[in-house]
RNA sequence: GGGCGAUUAGCUCAGCUGGCUAGAGCACACGCAUCACACGCGUGGGGUCGUAGGUUCGAAUCCUAUAUCGCCCA
């Protein structure tokens, strides 16, 4: 055992970092505070740069890319949550030995960043056209500066162990140049297109939105039932519709070829209302036949319809569909904010139409209605509840607008077939390629191939059916905070174009990419045949440098105004924050591209797997050929105490500086990992702290017009209601602002309670354990270990081992039960109350004692890393000498200390097995105490046969000290009057001196009802063995341990018996 | 409409491939200022595992149906 030398304290020569640990237990306040902790330890790590990560430097690599917070606005606990876990997860592979970074940085969220700007100047009467783009692209970039300091500092305050110094933002120009390489690079490769096409168009951000920015809600609408007259005058149809005012853009009204009266109409034509259009009929099956008619009467659909479909394919996507295969036109009757316009595609209007122009969609549609009822075309309306899209910026019905946008060309095999074959076999539908389309199964081998691995395993079908559905990416965004997309157009007649390209022709052909594109239809066209061409065509040039626009713009090329979807640069994130494309060009990042991509993984949400994580699959495999990270943990999402996800947009968030203000840091990050469990929901109820008292109280709740339930904006002071304050919910949506007669309010939970109990018992643990060692008798000699401390080390490699397996399955929570139970469960109940009167004087144990500790702040350091870190120079101090079979390195740090190594001998089951009987002999003791409520302080006498009191012996004085035994003696022959019966493993175990006078008929009760359980227990076994099907089916070891457990109840069930006799 | 998940003690959650009396923390009750910790110690009460069928010697766990809630995608 004691291959180590003992000695008495540490040398204060032999480390000047660490402080001897007498004098440090002594200054160990009796609480942990953590705001007394916090500051001085992010300082020493910062000071030491524990997190810088080097390249160069040896060891595994192991690398997390932080997903990148908006700039948006302050985190929130769902933040917090993510990078608690990352945490855990940098902190435990550092201490492992890997080479670990975890690059942060922050995102510059176009439009939502671009949108909370405009409401701050919006409320000082200013709009973003008031403004030049320069200038207001720099009042967004105050915003920005602001908000990325808070998101940092909020980082550092949780104590994050990111590698700062490597910060990015994804505007910065490290991230610029990446995103200018990538979209040339796709731009050349044929992947980017210019292409006209229906987009969600947002009409108050005046910007397209992606598939996944929409959302759907449901809302009480209406079909409209509109009568078109035949041309002819030979009578009407009705069509249905929800959308009354887009009918000024109808090219046709279409009928399901199955419909009986198809055939009487075909080849006629409808005279459209208002406009006097002439449209034809076209026949479809696209279109849901009436329930009368033979539609689907399950379709809720077919019981509106009418049977005759109007079709407007400028404002309907399914519309849209429809004019392609009938060669119908798209006539575009709205300017880009919504209003009825005659000057964007509209050009047949008469007078009866000029009234509509100008007006909102809204206005619009009352005043379409109202024609038609006036003129007697209108046939019904009946109200309709449907799903409508949303913007998930502006919370408008998203407009399906007619408009030319750039796309990623994701659907090509280079970028959807290499996301898809990068996926786990073992996790694709089938567990096989096979489950993929053939031409994705049989694309390019590529690195990386199958080696993408999903956690929970069920997000991988998210994944995979995302990219099985995909639609090609509109990447361009009409805003002007964010990337600008360095295309170049000229629009002429193909002639003169091709005049323009011999201008083109001093660009290199590494910094420019020249594409013509036919205007009538979009089709591309080869530039050696422009000069042979006709009619109006676009010149697109992209370019990798901005220096050579100058030479463009001479030659009347204009630069396109629009910026690029945020995730275009947030897919670049595991390249451009190595500096990819190429790293030696910035400082201090020199083989970081090599090192740390690909990743290991990537912590993130759910709905990011379709945001996020699919392109940046995609981009990483594409430019670089490899993946950008090998696993995905998806985590659950955190809640409020209504079931409402933490959102900045709702207002409900908690801003983890409330917390860690309340409960301090670890405390917060102990919960949230205790609270990682794999489902998907985690309720977390909130509550508020009143400024003015201080004092914790649950708010008045409010339900928001949109049904959601948020605190009310204004408070009154639970102390006294004349005093006010403002709630988050007030303050994040600027419903109300926070002044210094009413201030902000924080918030908290008791739910970290849990967090904060546990980091300061911890604390005295280590105290305790200081202070007795302190006073340890410094010429004490080796003993032997004793069974309690054969048990606690093998406690200790257990808890290792369960740690291990948790964090390689993404399991957080069980390493906080892990954590949980060895200190508090197993070191404090057991262990340090067991070790009381033995070791002050047993060096062995002393050294013991130490060690455990020692691995226990190691241990416990990923998740809270601040308790630890504040504790761990007194222990590290304690100089008690090595212990066979535990490797504890030493380090200044805690951050940067070695992982605790235990070999497997330290596994010790008998040990193990034997203490277990002695902590059941222990809680039968309590038991009995606790029901007679004997004061702790009462010592007893313990009378047993000779099996138990050996067993009592080898716990070396443990039973006696945990149940207050004064001694222990031989059963009588006769058991004395004051004497009170337990069973325990089949025999009985008298109790002497518990109380001064046996209440006979208290003692009946309580041996009465130990019967009645165990008769209850053992009826249970006795049927199950009754039963032969049971015997002969069930494994035998089963039915074994079965019976043998019988055995024992019974026994322990006639102990109890002759002691209730004994008493009548 | 498609996909996923949840429903277990008053609350928030565990319970892995079916097998000891279904667990934890908080809350609750009783006792204890036991010389580390009252952010503590000891003891206790509390659950027809959403519902209905089925498979099995055996179901909280597997299957089917169903109800409610939530998330993602369309």
């Amino acid at each position: 055992m004691s291959s180590g030398t003992t000695h008495g304290s540490a040398s204060p020569a032999s480390s000047p970092a660490v402080t001897p640990a007498a004098s440090a237990a002594a200054e160990l306040p009796k609480a942990y505070v953590p705001v007394e902790a916090e500051g001085a330890v992010r300082a020493r790590w910062d000071a030491a740069k524990c997190f810088h990560a080097d390249p160069a430097a040896a060891g595994e690599p192991y690398a997390i890319f932080i997903p990148p917070p908006n700039v948006t606005a302050a985190l929130h606990l769902g933040h917090a949550f993510n990078n608690s876990l990352q945490d855990l997860l940098a902190r435990y592979h550092r201490m492992r030995g890997f080479n670990t970074l975890w690059m942060p940085g922050t995102d510059h969220a176009g439009i939502a960043t671009q949108t909370v700007v405009e409401k701050r100047l919006l409320l000082q009467g200013r709009k973003r056209t008031d403004f030049a783009r320069e200038d207001f692209v720099a009042k967004v970039q105050e915003w920005k500066d602001e908000y990325e300091a808070t998101i940092l500092s909020q980082l550092e305050g949780m104590g994050c162990s990111c590698d700062f110094d490597r910060t990015r933002f994804t505007m910065d120009e490290t991230c610029a140049t990446a995103v200018r390489h990538a979209f040339f690079t796709l731009f050349r490769d044929g992947l980017v297109y210019r292409g006209k096409r229906l987009v969600n168009w947002d009409p108050v951000s005046q910007t397209a939105l992606a598939d996944d920015e929409v959302e759907m809600e449901e809302v009480d609408g209406s079909f409209w039932y509109l009568r078109y007259p035949l041309a002819d005058g030979s009578g009407h149809v009705t069509v249905a519709t929800t959308r009354p005012e887009t009918m000024l853009g109808d090219t046709a009204v279409a009928v399901n070829p199955k419909d009986p009266r198809a055939a009487a109409l075909r080849g006629k034509r409808l005279r459209l209302p208002i406009v006097g259009r002439e449209i034809p009929i076209v026949e479809d099956d696209y279109v849901v036949m009436p329930a009368s008619l033979g539609g689907d009467p399950a379709d809720t659909k077919a019981q509106f319809a009418t049977g005759f479909l109007k079709v407007t394919p400028a404002h309907d996507p399914n519309d849209w569909d429809i004019g392609q295969r009938h060669g119908v036109a798209a006539i575009n009757i709205m300017a880009p904010d919504g209003s009825i316009s005659d000057r964007h595609g509209w050009t047949d209007v008469p007078d009866e139409a000029k009234q509509f122009v100008g007006l909102s969609r809204e206005e619009a549609r009352k005043r379409i209605v109202a024609w038609f009822k006036q003129n007697g075309l209108l046939e019904e309306v009946r109200p309709y509840r449907h799903s409508v899209g949303h913007s998930y910026r502006s919370h408008v019905p998203v407009e399906p607008y007619l408009s030319d946008q750039w796309y990623v060309r994701v659907t090509d095999d280079r970028l959807r077939g290499t996301a898809l074959r990068s996926m786990a076999k073992d996790q694709v539908e089938a567990s096989d390629w096979s489950a993929l389309a053939p031409a994705v199964a049989q694309g390019p081998a590529m690195a990386g191939d199958g080696e993408l691995r999903f956690f929970p395993a069920r997000y991988a079908k998210n994944f995979q059916m995302w990219h099985e559905n995909i639609r090609d990416w509109c990447i361009s965004r009409q805003l002007w905070w964010g990337h600008r997309i360095p295309v170049w157009t000229r629009r002429g007649e193909a002639s003169a174009l091709a005049s323009v390209l011999g201008a083109c022709a001093s660009l290199s052909g590494s910094r420019a990419s020249l594409r013509a594109v036919r205007v009538a239809d979009g089709a591309e066209i080869a530039l050696s045949a422009l000069a042979g061409a006709q009619g109006e065509h676009d010149l697109h040039v992209c370019l990798l440098e901005d220096s050579d626009g100058a030479l463009l713009e001479a030659n009347g090329f204009r630069r396109d105004p629009d910026v690029l979807d945020t995730w275009f640069s947030s897919a670049l994130w595991p390249l451009s924050t190595l500096g990819w494309p190429d790293p030696s060009r910035w400082p201090d990042m020199a083989g970081l591209l090599d090192r740390y991509n690909p990743s290991s993984v990537l912590c993130t949400a759910r709905e990011i797997i379709t945001l996020w994580v699919s392109r940046m699959v995609m981009f990483n495999r594409y430019f670089l050929g490899r993946l950008p990270f090998k696993h995905v943990f998806i985590h659950a999402m955190i809640q409020d105490g209504h079931g409402q996800k933490m959102s900045k947009s709702l207002g409900n968030g908690v801003d983890p500086r409330d917390i860690i203000h309340s409960h301090g840091s670890d405390a917060m990050r102990f919960t949230l990992v205790s609270m990682a469990t794999n489902t998907q929901d985690v309720r977390l109820p909130v509550d508020m702290v009143d400024p003015h008292s201080g004092e914790t109280f649950t708010p008045r709740w409010i339900t928001t017009g949109a049904g959601y339930t948020v605190a009310d904006a204004i408070q009154p002071s639970p102390r006294d209601p004349a005093k006010k304050m403002v709630s988050g919910f007030g303050a994040a949506t600027g419903v109300a602002t926070p002044t210094a007669e009413i201030p902000l309010a924080r918030n908290t939970s008791s739910r970290f309670d849990l967090g904060r109990n546990f980091a300061n018992k911890l604390w005295n643990a280590t105290r305790f354990a200081l202070s007795n060692l302190a006073q340890a008798s410094p010429d004490a000699k080796r003993e032997q270990p004793t069974l309690l401390d054969r048990w606690m080390l093998a406690r200790l490699e257990h808890a290792s081992r369960a740690y291990d397996a948790a964090v390689a399955e993404y399991e957080f929570h069980r390493v906080a039960e892990v954590v949980y139970d060895l200190v508090w469960r197993d070191f404090c109940d057991w262990y340090l109350e067991g070790i009381k009167p033995t070791v002050r004087t047993n060096a062995t144990q002393q050294a013991i004692l130490a060690a455990t500790l020692d691995a226990i702040l190691r241990m416990l350091h990923p998740v809270c890393p601040f308790v630890t870190e504040t504790l761990w120079p007194s222990v590290q101090g304690l100089g008690k000498g090595a212990v066979d079979g535990v490797r504890l390195a030493p380090s200044a740090q805690c951050a940067t200390a070695a992982w605790p190594a235990f070999d497997a001998a330290l596994r010790d089951d008998r040990a193990v097995a034997e203490f277990t009987r002695i902590q059941a002999l222990v809680d039968a003791i309590r038991k009995v105490r606790g029901e007679r409520q004997v004061s702790p302080k009462r010592r007893i006498a313990l009378l047993a046969s000779e099996p138990v009191r050996a067993l009592i012996a080898s716990s070396g004085g443990v039973v006696e000290t945990l149940a207050g035994l004064e001694r222990v003696d031989a059963s009588p022959s006769a058991r004395p009057a004051t004497a009170v019966a337990i069973p325990f493993e089949g025999s009985e175990v008298l109790l002497d001196g518990l109380v001064d006078a046996v209440d006979a008929g208290a003692e009946k009760a309580r041996l009465a009802k130990l019967i009645a359980d165990r008769e209850k227990q053992a009826a249970g076994m006795r049927a199950k063995l009754g039963n032969e099907a049971y015997v002969a089916k069930a494994p035998p070891a089963l039915v074994e341990e079965t019976r043998a457990k019988l055995a024992e109840i019974d026994a322990d069930v006639a102990a109890a018996r002759s002691a209730l006799a004994a008493l009548s």
